[in-house]
DNA sequence: GATTGCAGTATTGTTCAACAATCCAACGAT
DNA sequence: ATCGTTGGATTGTTGAACAATACTGCAATC
């Protein structure tokens, strides 16, 4: 060891240089276009088409399906081809109740989070905000995302994120079931700014009492509206 | 439909038949080796040893390492092939406090729980003390997971159940990267117990108490192993 | 008229062989 | 000691091939 190092050391780390494989990154384009919607739930994705459009082997594609399908956001069906998920009411309550399981108790014991992941929560009620007052109801959607992102991150595990990112990321597929009104996202504005407020005074009881009346409420918008969808037609 | 469709109605349906994939197969067989410890943490899986050992081709062989290298089971290095994970010490406490995340919750919310959820608790229980009367410790082990898996589903969600199996999987390895003494489990089954009893008789803050000192205490200990271990030596 | 049986077709499941890209260890030069 | 180079081994990715299966439509049956 030299007197150099010391230099080397002092350097900002964590950014190392990830080569990544085709198939991970064929993964994260089709992961964004589902979440975004491009992708509409149930749509089949064809081996052939996708590969030749995008420039990849069938096999490499197959990676790229099996990691996505461990994520839920792509569904195998043998011999039938991979299609987008298609989320149902049953998903709906099992998601809302994983959501109550993560950010409920997040939410209780936000006194043990550093500040900063609580400023975090803050920052997504003002991306929020921001993203209404231009009218950009998509962007409103993607705040309310990290908003809840925010609040599961003060369980301070690196897996509960990860794992509260895949439980989003359905939750958005959800909305694409069934067109939501654009004006859907607009109470919860004012909902994640109460939310945030009581956080940081301190007041995690009343936080946790809100986020859960959201929840619930959430959940029966949304369960209501796939029982008038599912219950008629047909699956 | 005729009067003959009632019959098919009331077969006992959920048992469907699905047929799997050689991928999924292998997927499956690799976990087992995994969290049976036969496939050692850190150990290196060979493409074309595997291929040639279990009569699959390199590809699909690669499908089955995206599905769980997703379950933080088996780790890509790019170029470098796919390693059995290998735990840190910064891992445990994340384990932990996802841990701490999922049972803490689901055990105050018992209350809400079916009877049946609560019952699998005790059966865990059983299962561990009949294992111990053996002698048969890998099998205390086992019950011990089964047990914390049962805690984790009185928060009745299928994905968080996923999840819990996920981190109880990578919580098995980390025992496999420092072999721990045969007597390690046995404090934990009256534990178990304490906390079922708890349960069984409503008293939920009871059971969560004992059950946040027991992840502390278990905590503590294999961090502090950790600390020993990667301490002196290298990581 | 609805169900069953049977093409034919399209697509996935899986394998194989080849090549490019990269890592790694060993050697040798500075 | 450090660095550049070289060669071998392994992964990354591809394209083609074939088997296995699902799906559609049509004819045959009761």
């Amino acid at each position: 060891m030299t007197a150099t190092d010391d230099h080397i050391d002092r350097l900002p780390a964590p950014a190392l240089v990830r080569p990544t494989s085709q198939a991970e990154r064929v993964a994260d384009l089709l992961r964004t276009f589902v979440i975004d919607g491009e992708l509409a739930p149930g749509v089949r994705l064809s081996e052939e088409k996708l590969s030749r459009k995008y420039q990849v082997s069938r096999n490499t594609l197959r990676e790229a399906f099996r990691l996505l399908s461990r994520e839920r956001l792509l569904v195998h069906r043998m011999h039938r081809g991979v299609f987008v998920a298609h989320p149902t009411g049953e998903d709906v309550r099992d998601l809302f109740n994983a959501r109550r399981s993560l950010e409920l108790p997040a939410v209780r014991e936000a006194g043990q989070a550093p500040r900063a992941l609580v400023d975090a929560v803050g920052q997504a009620v003002e991306e929020g905000e921001a993203a209404h007052a231009e009218g950009d109801w998509w962007r409103v959607g993607s705040a309310n995302m990290h908003f809840h992102e925010a609040l599961a991150a003060l369980a301070q595990s690196a897996r509960i994120n990860e794992f509260m990112r895949q439980v989003l990321a359905e939750t958005r597929l959800v909305f694409h079931v069934m067109a939501m009104p654009r004006e859907f996202h607009a109470p919860y504005l004012s909902w994640n700014r109460r939310i945030h407020l009581a956080l940081a005074a301190g007041d995690t009881e009343a936080a946790a009492e809100e986020l859960a009346r959201y929840l619930t409420i959430s959940e029966r918008q949304l369960t209501t509206a796939f029982a008038q969808m599912e219950g008629p037609e047909q699956a």
